[in-house]
DNA sequence: AGACCCGGACGCG
DNA sequence: CGCGTCCGGGTCT
């Protein structure tokens, strides 16, 4: 029985055809996350047994199904917001943070998050 | 084959 | 506590 960890379904849109097996794994996970939740790069890569959260990172960066595939629901380990479109800053990651204030997930002035408990370690 | 990347852990000052 | 450093896996050229 292939594919049956997953209870998830699949939005309209997501064609699996157009990405890699990796980003698939990648973008199958991280539609377990919830709006009103986030995960890290790190989490992510646990997730789904890869020792890199740069190389998730990189596949959320490429990710052709946004926002239908949340990668907005992906922060730093420590917190802090991440990247967003291949920006580390200005407006791209503005537009993230509001993204995220839209699914009352909030970064204090200090760049982090606001409320810890919403960043799912395992899921 | 080489460079690039939306991170993270660890070591030091 | 804040920095620098190295590691890592995957993808693009």
């Amino acid at each position: 029985m292939a594919g049956m960890a997953s209870k998830v379904k699949v939005p309209a849109g997501v064609d699996w055809g157009r990405v890699t097996g990796f980003q698939r794994r990648v973008f199958e996970a991280l539609l377990r996350v919830p709006a009103g939740r986030v995960t890290s790069y790190a989490a992510l890569a646990r997730a789904i047994g890869c020792a890199s959260p740069r190389a998730v990172g990189q596949a959320l960066r490429r990710n052709p199904f946004a926002p239908v595939v949340p990668c907005h629901r992906v922060v730093t380990a420590a917190g802090t917001l991440g990247g967003f479109n291949g920006a580390t800053s200005g407006p791209e990651l503005e537009r993230k943070r509001r993204l995220l204030a839209a699914e009352s997930v909030h970064f204090s002035r200090d760049g982090r998050l606001a409320e810890p408990v919403r960043l799912l370690a395992v899921f």
